[in-house]
DNA sequence: GATAGGGTTGTTTTT
DNA sequence: CAACCCTATC
């Protein structure tokens, strides 16, 4: 041990010597680090650039502060996903050798519920509550919708989707619905339409309220509502003596809020992020707060580190030689540590089978290499850009792993499934009804919220489905399809016979029998669709009540899908390439970088091309995507994309014209296919012309994309 | 009036 | 591939 420092050799004298010799700060830590580590007391911020160490900076904080006789239970940790807190309490039990038990560890979702489930009473709920998803909240608004403004489609009124997400900016934000109409949705700005969505949000709260139903807004609203009762300040959040906030730039008003009330108590609070990385706005996130952060605080610290680790000297060029684009955004200066290896490479590829072929080609030479497919990932802004991977990766054997996509929580069957687990735990859930109502033939929307209307009369659903007679009564008055009524009392007789049972697997297993049926009848590949729900039988076995399985089930979502995916696929096979969303691969790094889908309208997509706000968002993303890559980044666009059956043309991403052709080497692979593919070159003459310079070549063709693209002649 | 089934369309990003 | 609209049928 020769780089025990002076300062260890000191602390290595006090009562905690035992942690210090397994913890060698200094060695693994450069000086800008210690100085943040060495004074975590008062606020601070942190100001972390890609790849310059700061999940290490935030560990080592936690294993510092416990390592100084802070109790972990005095410790809060909140980070953007599960994954990092669960990465991150990892390194800190691997670093102390022992598990921060106790320790405020998770998003801001996942520790507003663990607050909300102590103080369920407190925050004006019934105890029961079931937290719903953002699918769910649409439908939930659709329901509110419908019975408010029947006829709202002939209107010119937002849809469920954007009615929700009106109501969520507003939440988040801190903005009035006139306000939030005049920033995202214009043509909807009409004093009747702000009525009307008053009048609808409060049917969708009261509605809520009813089904004791909780959505992913109020959990933060009613943590933010908590802390103003004296009971939780004196009780929890004093007792929280240090908070250490990750991805603060991606925090929007009212996490800030919350935020802000716990660390007023102690003035202990550590805020870490990066202003160029902020990249959910969607959400309300304003990287603004991470500026302002120090007006309510005394005496902020401020600090900076700049040294990446990451990434080639010429990996970094090109990331700055982007964000140098936007205009609203801190100077900062990245530090290279590593030697030069070779330029990123922009690869044009006439579509996106093409894309695919070429990636395939360089991933195959990779791995002839040595180097390990775990290594390689390939990145890009939509989902739907990942499904010709999909086919063609599998065609070519190449074994990957895909981090995006619609959940495999969002899937019908499982969907239903899961409905009746929350029927059994909260009863009043009109969602969870409405989902098993549609499993019985002839039932459609009118009977079933009849049913549930009458359901619902009694304080408890449950046990009216128990007491037959009086409800077989009740529904002949209503007078409902007597065949869709026979079949519901037969469902639900069996039904009955365990819904007092809180054993989840227990549960779960009695429900697959009973949808077994109904998943033989409805879908063509059942076998596959009963391999999942097994899946997630198996995966409940770790859970002793429903309670913790359902919320972990809406809060942890993600884990869970790759757990899922691993055991349903049946290969314990590590050695896969990733494919993934930019937004999940925050955070994460990989030797080889392909981003794809480089052309205008696929990124920045259609939706983010008019305001210069969005644009600059977009060229956060971009960047993200560029400081993933350890070694080899290749940027790809394709020229063209089939959709409908009609070939668009496309141009390549203002993203990469618009960097220094100095910076990169460029690869026409187009012109390989071009006659083979035996496509028609009309607008594409200087395709074939190998002569014309970088900067023309991506410049100079293919004026007419967008007005294809939009079907204009 | 209510339901089932067929055809069409269009797809951001996540807790 | 799922949400939506339209139409045929009960």
């Amino acid at each position: 041990m020769d780089h025990i420092t002076k300062q260890q050799e000191k602390v290595n004298l006090t009562k905690k010597a035992h942690f210090i010799n397994k913890i060698s700060f200094s060695a693994d830590l450069n000086e800008e680090q210690l100085n943040i580590i060495n004074n975590i007391k008062g606020p601070m911020i942190v100001i972390a650039g890609a790849g310059s160490g700061k999940t290490s900076t935030i560990t080592y904080s936690v294993a510092k502060l416990m390592d100084n006789g802070i109790n972990p239970s005095e410790i809060m940790l909140v980070t953007f996903t599960n994954k990092a807190a669960n990465e991150m309490l990892h390194r800190v039990k691997k670093l102390l050798g022992k598990e921060p038990k106790g320790i405020w560890g998770g998003t801001f979702h996942s520790l507003a519920n663990r607050f909300i489930r102590k103080y369920t009473h407190l925050a004006g709920l019934k105890p029961r509550y079931t937290i719903i998803d953002q699918s769910d909240s649409y439908s939930l608004m659709k329901l509110s919708l419908e019975n408010l403004f029947p006829n709202y489609k002939l209107m010119n009124f937002p849809n469920a989707k954007q009615c929700f997400k009106i109501l969520s900016y507003k939440i988040n934000t801190n903005k009035s619905i006139k306000q939030v109409l005049k920033w995202k949705y214009p043509h909807f700005l009409k004093e009747d339409i702000i009525i009307k969505l008053e009048k609808l949000f409060s049917n969708y709260n009261g509605r809520k309220l009813k089904n004791n139903l909780v959505d992913f807004n109020d959990l933060l609203v009613l943590w933010n509502k908590l802390l103003d009762e004296k009971e939780i300040a004196y009780n929890i959040a004093e007792k929280i003596k240090y908070i250490l906030v990750d991805e603060y730039q991606d925090t929007n008003h009212i996490q800030a809020e919350i935020i802000l009330k716990i660390a007023q108590i102690n003035q202990n609070i550590m805020v870490v992020g990066d202003d160029a990385q902020s990249i959910y706005s969607f959400r309300g996130a304003n990287f603004k707060n991470l500026l302002n952060f120090g007006k309510r605080l005394n005496q902020i610290e401020k600090h900076q580190i700049n040294y990446n680790y990451r990434s080639t000297p010429e990996i970094l060029d090109l990331a700055n030689n982007s964000i140098k684009n936007n205009q609203i955004q801190f100077q900062k200066i990245m530090k290279p540590v590593r030697e030069s290896i070779v330029k990123p490479k922009c690869v044009i590829v006439l579509n996106e089978r093409d894309q695919a072929s070429f990636i395939i080609k360089e991933i195959l030479n990779y791995k002839s290499k040595g180097i390990n497919l775990s290594e390689i990932a390939i990145l890009y802004r939509s989902n739907f850009h990942s499904i010709i991977f999909q086919k063609e990766l599998q065609a070519n054997a190449i074994p990957f792993e895909v981090r995006s996509g619609i959940s495999f929580f969002e899937q019908a069957h499982i969907k239903d499934l899961i409905a009746h687990l929350r029927i059994i735990f909260n009863p009043y859930d009109e969602l969870a009804w409405n989902r098993i109502f549609k499993i019985i033939p002839n039932l459609g929307k009118v009977s079933a919220q009849k049913i549930f209307k009458i359901l619902t009369l009694s304080r408890d659903p449950l046990r009216e489905l128990k007491n037959f007679s009086n409800l077989d009564l009740n529904l002949k008055k209503a007078k409902l399809p007597k065949q869709a009524v026979n079949y519901m009392l037969k469902y639900f007789k069996s039904f009955e016979e365990f819904t007092s049972h809180s054993h989840p697997t227990y549960v779960l297993q009695k429900i697959r029998k009973l949808i077994t049926p109904y998943i033989l009848k409805n879908f063509e590949n059942f076998n596959d669709r009963l391999k999942d729900i097994d899946a997630i039988i198996q995966l409940s076995s770790e859970y002793k009540t429903l309670s913790a399985f359902l919320d972990d089930l809406n809060l942890n979502m993600s884990e869970f899908s790759s757990n899922i995916k691993e055991s349903t696929n049946n290969k314990k096979q590590n050695n896969r390439v990733v494919l993934s969303t930019i937004h999940k691969a925050k955070g994460l790094e990989w030797k080889v970088v392909f981003v794809i889908s480089l052309s205008e309208h696929l990124f920045p997509p259609s939706h983010n091309r008019e305001d210069e706000l969005d644009i600059e968002e977009e060229r956060r993303i971009f960047y993200v995507a560029l400081t993933r890559a350890k070694d080899d980044l290749f940027l790809i666009s394709p020229k063209s994309r089939n959709s409908y059956k009609k070939t668009v043309f496309l141009r390549p991403s203002r993203f990469v014209n618009e960097l220094d052709s100095s910076l990169y080497e460029i690869i026409d692979y187009s012109n390989n296919l071009m006659e083979e593919l035996n496509f028609k070159p009309s607008n594409m003459t200087s395709n074939n012309n190998n002569s014309v310079n970088q900067k023309q070549h991506f410049n100079s063709e293919f004026t007419t994309a967008d007005k294809l693209l939009k079907g204009k002649d």
